[in-house]
DNA sequence: TTGTATGCGTTATCAT
DNA sequence: ATGATAACGCATACAA
């Protein structure tokens, strides 16, 4: 069913059909509603793809994200869903399993006027990424990452570890072993571990090689790391850069006899819903990522609004140290 | 760039230029050349949506799930992707936020020939999802609950809860706690909680109404449907139909100064990723959301594939009884 | 106030 | 093997 005939069904033109299904234009009384009412019988809805590309827009917004099935990202995509129903746009999710040819690969297919604007949560920006970013012809808004000439959206990484790390020493620890992730992730992988060396040169504590492990995001990545932490060292803290990590160390250390916060203090970051539900509820920061999905989608209405040029700028959410008995004072 | 422009720059006619994208007809390999290496320097791509509107098609489904940020969602969807991107297909994803006249929107508005196909994980079916899912022109897999005429993705909901009762019992439980959700959700709010009446009545346990109470599915509706229940009775046992309500329940009994699984024992359903974590780590069942999701797609595309009336058929995924510490043998 | 006709960017049909 | 052109369904400029 098409304009076409629901103009012959109601018997004006297609125009007409068009200006009331769009409420703009002059149209009779008598004649709108002579078209509402076959729209209404038939049940005529318009063919969003003919409206995308006669008015050269989708209203879809694309989101690239790592990994879907990640509270992070989906609480992420959750805020952005806030926003964007708003103005009636939808969403095209990529997800891209962490590969990064699958990222720069939704860029590429994205912006081929499918979508009007991009959000992209990302955990690594290569040159390759940058490239295809600035050929780009749609407003893009990245997560997570730097990225220079671009909107970002950031999480304070070097305050958020440089804070806990202070309340870990005013707690009393003096060995603290640090789980982290590849450097290539600059934000957790680079930034988060040099907040940790920055505080252990603050407070003039030694940097002990064996009490850092790096590992990936899984939880078992952190049983991993902090099981090789074990065979060399008993810290009596341990700071891991996602609650994730946290939660595999924490089976490690029990795995290896110990208590915890008794034995092992240890703490994680993000704040993942089910971080104060575990026993001991876990320490950690809390990252309100839903406001960050919220945030991009702002930003990128915004840049999608005006026609000129629009002055990329970094944009740092809020975060809050979450005080909990996963840590101990000594 | 179009593809006029390219045509121009390569020195041949658009339709060759077409032909070269898509490798079908014939053109001589100098100029495919050509316009592969005009293809190339100015890094040409084309207009998702015209090809969308020509060739009848979008290469999108559409995933209509009731909350993204949920983990069960996010594996679903993740487990879609995973046999979409084998198809290069995009998904578009309406978060209903579990308002069943977003829902009904969603169905309406995805069919106008923006997606290919459509997947709604529900939670709860109308007699008004039933009439606009009649009109629908493209395909339609439900996942989670039974729609008469389409095909269903279903978790053996009565055949799991039957065997986890029964293990409950088996182990010594004789008061056994019930905490549901509403009945208009068929399949966990109806379907469970009839397992666990039938349960009762075959092992011959008197029905007592103190002992059970119904909520909505945050973890916080646990931990209040638990305290209701504990103000009147304390039960051996508590089972829950989903493991945040279990989640929330543990907490309430905790807060009561009983120990689990000592003192209550509590069983969860879902085995979502932090189970095993938990402590004491839950007993549950595990169902495989993300295979569910991929089950789904592949309906899918065998409906999309046939051009002649498919039939509708209940796919039911399996179910794992996972046998963990928060609950003792009496 | 309404209708006719054109074009959005692509593909496919039909000539050549 | 290649090119001109119509058509996909809609919105709009222009004519009436």
């Amino acid at each position: 069913m098409k304009i076409k005939d629901i103009a012959k069904l109601a018997g004006v033109s297609p125009a007409t059909v068009s200006r009331v299904m769009n409420n703009n234009g002059y149209v009779k009384a008598d004649k709108r509603k002579a078209v509402e009412a076959v729209i209404k019988e038939v049940g005529y809805q318009p063919n969003e793809i003919a409206k995308s590309l006669k008015n050269q827009k989708s209203k879809i917004i694309g989101v690239i994200v790592p990994k879907i099935s990640t509270e992070t990202a989906s609480r992420i995509v959750d805020g952005i869903t806030q926003v964007t129903k708003t103005r009636n746009y939808q969403l095209l999710i990529a997800n891209t399993n962490q590969q990064i040819e699958e990222e720069i690969n939704s860029l590429k297919f994205l912006s081929n006027k499918l979508v009007d604007g991009i959000i992209m949560s990302a955990t690594e920006v290569t040159d390759q990424h940058i490239e295809v970013a600035r050929r780009l012809t749609v407003p893009l808004v990245i997560i997570g990452q730097k990225m220079e000439g671009f909107t970002c959206v950031l999480y304070n990484n070097y305050n958020a570890v440089t804070d806990l790390f202070n309340y870990i020493v005013d707690s009393g620890h003096q060995e603290i072993a640090f789980i982290g992730v590849d450097q290539r992730d600059i934000e957790v992988g680079q930034i988060r571990k040099q907040a940790y060396l920055d505080g252990l040169e603050r407070h003039q504590l030694p940097y002990n090689p064996d009490l850092v492990a790096i590992e990936d995001f899984s939880i078992e990545s952190g049983y991993k790391a902090m099981t090789r932490i074990l065979e060399k060292r008993l810290p009596t803290a341990v700071m891991a850069v996602t609650d994730h990590l946290a939660i595999g160390a924490i089976q490690a250390i029990r795995d290896c006899g110990y208590r915890i916060p008794e034995d092992v203090s240890v703490t994680g970051i993000g704040d993942i819903k089910l971080a104060q539900y575990l026993s001991p509820p876990l320490t950690t920061v809390h990252y309100n990522f839903k406001t960050s999905g919220q945030i991009a989608a702002e930003q990128l209405f915004n840049q999608m609004d005006q026609e000129e040029k629009y002055v990329a700028e970094d944009i740092y959410i809020d975060y809050d140290l979450v005080i909990r008995n996963s840590l101990k004072k000594r």
